[in-house]
DNA sequence: TTGTAGGCGTTATCAA
DNA sequence: TTGATAACGCCTACAA
């Protein structure tokens, strides 16, 4: 049993214990050049006695590659952001990488900024930047700064230029959302958005209106109410929009919680889901098929983007490596799925099973 | 402008620049010893002007510390790890550590060596080991593995002498939850535990069965069912439960999403929440506000708990550093709040507010 | 107040 | 098939 404090093994001591130089052991270690076997077992059993684990430091220092990736994320006890770091972190671990993760609470410019400058000095090789698209918050991409930082993908922003980003599609999964309702037989459809500073808000809200005016249905402005992606706020625009248009038939909010706040709305204002008015959420937590009645809502694929994410960055590592010219930034979008329960039916169907509609 | 492609400045550049030794740029960076003004001003406007940044992994090579710290989760989806993942994340990056984020899906034997030895490899600093206790899945603590590790802190975890835990008081929350069963008349008290294999699982029972026999109550196994966290086991649960003993009159389920699927199963066989059974959830998850009705939850301070783990590692290594022995590993368990909502009062009070009870 | 030499643990180059 | 030597970028000790 190896008796050392961890980690204080080097390669200079496993090479004086075989009888080999350093740079055999290395070879061993990495496994390339032709070895001779009676070599390859010494060293072996060297290592394995003496518990030598390489420097990763070390080698990043002399690869100039540190196989870390960073992440920046943005509200990480959401559901739909820990499932995204979810699958960036299967995905970074099956490629071989060890992930920084940081989050962002404001996002104000300074932050970023220091933030930045630390994955720099880290050498990470790669950022997979997961922080929402809000406001102005993405300004600074616009200057060559992110020339100077390595390659970065960027999660659920409007697609630009010159920069690499997965996203759902959250404007189709809108639509499938407010067709549903459609086909349902409703007419009158209000609408619950997220904070409209968001990207993702406006994109939702853009799907729902184009498939209303697709439809020849109305999609006025007194329809809409803006939320906050809590329950609570769900709770207060189902109560405005019922104020407003007495006579809507279903409601699509933008998030589950949302969707769950209205529902307590239309509960405690003494109407019935789905008889008198349908409800459509969007994200399809675990939970949407508890809620009373069961909520129809928008699956999205987020661990699939987060691996997706991954895999992008690890193309453009690779490439960038191999002093290739960038091989040009990709824009990609993943497909929701409707998934239908009781909150959305025509009528109350009390054995109704949950039904998956593929998009588009 | 500096035009330089990112991260390719040295401290030799700077110093060429500056027109002094790499030295005092060195001593310039870390702001140690005495330098003139003018060359520290010299300086500076050379590091600006090249954006040089220090090479992290330099600098850990040679000052044996990575300013790393690791944490190693389970189950990020779920509202709990998530919430203390943020908690390790914010206190970590307050006392300048960055985090790498390691998820263990099946926590296997050869899966967790290997994990280990890639943190060993990386020279973190320290480990967070924020996985459940699962079964036997703590046994290769035993042996003296541990101290060929960098300082780590256990959460969640019964605690063990020569380690140091950080938990929520699973058992006092379970207490709280049922003890305020009781105080509002209720007197056969049913229990869905989260999977028995789990410690906190087994805690929330050992709560429960303390409380109900403190007050002269049944906890007979006939009560209990197990559960496995899940709405859907909730529901089930719920319903077993109700089968075996028509005439309980609460139920305490050991996590917010199955007291979900309970109130689902009260609602489908006809009953009333809280009129004919009272429920109480554990974990308060945001949702839980608006569950029908309002559910009455056990809130952990998760966010403290990661912030809090985080600060005992970093005396840990502080203390190590400094050469001091063993500081000593401490455990430490954090107290849980009772927050009441309707779904466990006596009778319904449409217009109840959440009202908060310390705890003890 | 500033500079020089040496080493941290690893890999690459080139020679043996 | 193997080994000496020189980087990689930074910091510590010791001099100047």
């Amino acid at each position: 049993m190896p008796k050392r404090r961890f980690a204080e093994v080097t390669l200079r001591h496993v090479a004086e214990r075989a009888g080999v130089s350093m740079k055999t052991v290395s070879r061993v270690v990495n496994n390339q050049g032709e070895i001779r076997e009676a070599t390859k077992v010494r060293v072996q059993e060297a290592i394995e006695h003496l518990g030598y684990q390489p420097n990763a430091l070390a080698q990043g220092l002399v690869r100039r590659r540190s196989n870390t990736l960073a992440v920046v994320a943005w509200g990480l006890d959401y559901y739909g952001p820990s499932r995204t770091v979810v699958g960036i972190e299967q995905q970074s671990d099956e490629l071989g990488y060890s992930l920084m993760l940081h989050l962002l609470c404001r996002p104000d410019e300074m932050r970023v900024t220091k933030l930045l400058n630390t994955l720099v000095a880290r050498r990470v090789d790669g950022i997979v930047w997961a922080v929402p698209e809000i406001g102005e918050n993405r300004a600074w991409i616009a200057g060559d700064l992110v020339t100077q930082l390595p390659p970065i993908v960027f999660l659920s922003m409007a697609p630009r230029p010159g920069v690499s980003v997965v996203a759902n599609d959250n404007r189709l999964g809108a639509a499938l959302a407010t067709r549903h309702l459609i086909a349902q037989g409703r007419r009158r459809i209000g609408l619950i958005t997220g904070p409209l500073e968001w990207w993702e808000a406006r994109e939702r809200r853009a799907g729902w209106e184009e498939s209303l005016i697709g439809a020849g249905l109305e999609a006025s402005a007194s329809l809409v109410v803006e939320g906050d992606w809590s329950a609570s706020s769900g709770e207060r625009g189902m109560a405005q929009l019922l104020e407003r248009q007495p006579d809507i038939d279903a409601v699509f909010a933008c998030n589950d919680p949302m969707a769950l706040g209205a529902l307590q709305s239309i509960h405690r204002l003494g109407r019935q889901a789905p008889r008198d008015l349908a409800v459509v959420g969007f994200d399809n937590i675990p939970e949407a098929a508890y809620f009373l009645p069961p909520l129809s809502s928008v699956y999205q694929p987020l661990v699939d983007v987060g691996r997706l994410a991954v895999q992008v960055l690890h193309n453009q590592i690779e490439a960038d490596q191999r002093g290739e010219d960038h091989s040009g930034p990709v824009a990609t979008l993943l497909e929701p799925q409707m998934v239908v329960r009781q909150s959305s039916l025509a009528g109350p169907h009390p054995g109704a099973d949950a039904v998956s509609t593929r998009g588009n």
